[in-house]
DNA sequence: TTGATTTGTTCATTTTCTGAACTTAGTGTC
DNA sequence: GACACTAAGTTCAGAAAATGAACAAATCAA
């Protein structure tokens, strides 16, 4: 099932992929391509299994029938290294979660992988097609990816440097694999399976204990020149602010992440570990809470906004980890948004939330894999 | 000459475009062509007359003869609507100003039309094949443009609201036409003709009254989800700070743009019109004029320190119109960037400036003819 | 039932690219 | 200076991919 698809196979799925369910005849409007050659082309991939015909739509003249991705056409496997345990899911192509596991998390790449390796069987067991079908792996860490998607340059969290994590699971397993930031594979799961299907350009911004940021513009993950791109983490929102742990000052990270908020409280004198805790606090009238949730929701609007300014992007995504949006920090993020984005062009932008857990990220894992299933490692 | 290439041609002028002279077996690589298609089409856009053989390389083995874009293959006409008069240049396919003059600038897209009709057989008079090659005109002016480079969706230099300059002046003149952003234009040009050629990634800050910036990734000119993508000016650098035109506090526009310097020296008592004369306000230990080099410099630099952060482009590229960028307010720029970018990063993107006059701007406006000459319109 | 209308298929033809053999124009060695 | 060696570029038959036009299929509308 790794088959190689053609360029042309690879664009349509692709706009299937983004636009969902279409005719033979509006793919081949939407291409440019023949209706002869449409045709060929679909055969090939209802043969492959790849596509099939889903309802028929009645109007004036013969009936279109809307050929759609077959979600069973490949599976992929998904881990997120953000937790321990680490969570391990099994994927359709839909991106619905068909099992799901843990396993033990380490700093020892082989560790990891002989982790995977054995996990795979049992994740694999109560579906034999996947197993038959597993297209590839995908991991998702904290820390830089290569545009190669193969090897980790630095992580933090995980003390590494130039790991070559993709190779040493591939090796180990046997399965095709490919790792990927955090933030990065969210915003390919959105793309993919999520909200963004149809959006083109759009940044999620990640928000737990750090803070993460990936950029797609024009329907492609825009990495950067060094790898850097969507590091709003380490813009400078206070100037000759609190020390950051990068070396500068007044880093978004150093107000708005979730750890500087739970740091801030507690140098405060709040007793609060969580941001519920903290919001609790403000509702009730806190002069402190409030203070610390005001100060880090504007800096993380303002980031935002100054984000919506240089890239104009067609939708925000928020992620977060903790408690809710919808308390005073999640106001005054929209607040600090509104008021500092050109008014021409305020509530032009979508801002959407969500909460995210473990399942999240590794949906996300999976989704790199898939994208390199359907679109193809030269993500051209 | 206004022939429609084939796809594999424009790939093939596109690649040499961007790295220069290269031999048919290099470009055959490049491209992921066999030696055979190469030497096919190759052989087309020499017949054509848009390629032409070069220098000869020796190594081992059979020399290798490469391959560059003739300069006088087409020639394009720009014109920049930024002064009064504005300035018209002749350029060919090297962005070489082969003529220039200037026509009465107007706020009547019908009146600028008409002059551009009349000047034109006074600017090709001396140059009997760049009459007959004449492939577009193109013309820049300050405002919003949309993606298709026809219509001037608004304009408060100009006064315009959704005027679609390109036709009225392609009817007029019977020249095919394109219009676009002062600062995209640059950018396009830039890329085109100078020093970003081999940079798939950059971004261009033009400082003048205003402040305009452009970004190129991937290789494409981003305009963003509303063609908003580049408004650095309005992004909030001083939160809470002094109210700007565009209706929010604070902008990058009312610290560091030409206008607002020479503005606020002028509400600090200082009898200075221009850059060059508080820059050396400055140098003779003025208190005021060092204070307002120095807010103007950090606000920029740190907005393109900013830039940095979100981006990761490959170069920075700041344009300027008047005095110069080594004095007082070009270094604390450097410092304010240095000082607001990841330590990791520091020094990482190169940061280039250019003193601009019309010429540049009208040379920026031929490039988007040129760029549809050799890249096509749907920038693909 | 008939005609209009639009989808999707078939097939001969054209366009585009490839692989392999070949020509060309040099360098290096004895 | 003759000879092998090397790599660039060309040629050409054939494969691959797309097109255009004719046609079959499936419905609505009258």
């Amino acid at each position: 099932m790794n088959a190689l698809l053609t360029s042309s196979q690879r664009q349509l799925v692709r706009v299937i992929s983004e636009s969902g369910p279409l005719s033979r005849t509006e793919m081949a409007n939407l291409l440019g391509l023949s209706k002869a050659a449409m045709s060929g082309i679909a055969r090939e991939l209802i043969d492959l299994g790849v596509l099939h015909e889903t309802e028929t739509v009645y109007g004036q003249g013969r009936p279109s029938v809307r050929l759609d991705l077959h979600p069973e056409c490949a599976f992929f496997v998904g881990i997120s290294l953000l937790e321990d345990p680490a969570p391990m899911i099994l994927s359709d192509l839909n991106g619905k979660i068909i099992a799901r596991q843990a396993m033990p998390l380490s700093r020892d790449p082989q560790v990891i992988a002989q982790a995977i390796t054995e996990g795979l069987p049992r994740l694999l067991e109560a579906h034999p097609q996947a197993k038959e079908k597993l297209s590839g792996i995908g991991v998702a860490l904290s820390g830089f990816v290569d545009e190669t998607q193969s090897n980790c340059v630095q992580s933090t969290l995980l003390g590494w440097q130039d790991v070559p994590l993709a190779k040493i699971i591939r090796e180990c397993s046997g399965v095709e694999t490919f790792i990927e930031n955090d933030a990065k594979a969210v915003a390919v799961s959105e793309k993919l399976f999520g909200s963004a299907r149809e959006i083109q350009s759009f940044s999620v911004v990640s928000l737990g204990d750090g803070i993460g940021c990936a950029h797609f513009i024009d329907g492609k993950l825009y990495r950067g020149n060094h790898g850097g791109a969507g590091e709003i983490a380490h813009c400078t929102i206070e100037p000759g602010g609190s020390p950051c742990r990068c070396g500068k000052r007044g880093c978004l990270d150093t107000v708005s992440s979730m750890k500087a908020i739970k740091e801030v409280s507690r140098a405060e004198g709040l007793e609060c570990t969580s941001l519920s805790e903290i919001e609790h606090e403000a509702s009730t009238g806190n002069a402190a809470a409030i203070r610390i949730l005001h100060r880090a929701g504007s800096a993380l609007g303002l980031a935002i906004a100054n984000l919506i300014q240089m890239n104009d992007p067609g939708m925000i995504l928020i992620t977060h980890v903790e408690g809710s949006f919808d308390g005073l920090f999640g106001t005054v993020v929209n607040q600090a948004i509104e008021t500092n984005v050109l008014p021409r062009y305020a509530g032009q932008t979508p801002i959407r939330v969500k909460r995210v857990d473990g399942d999240v990220w590794a949906r996300g894992a999976a989704s790199i894999a898939a994208h390199n299933f359907l679109i193809g490692p030269n993500s051209n």
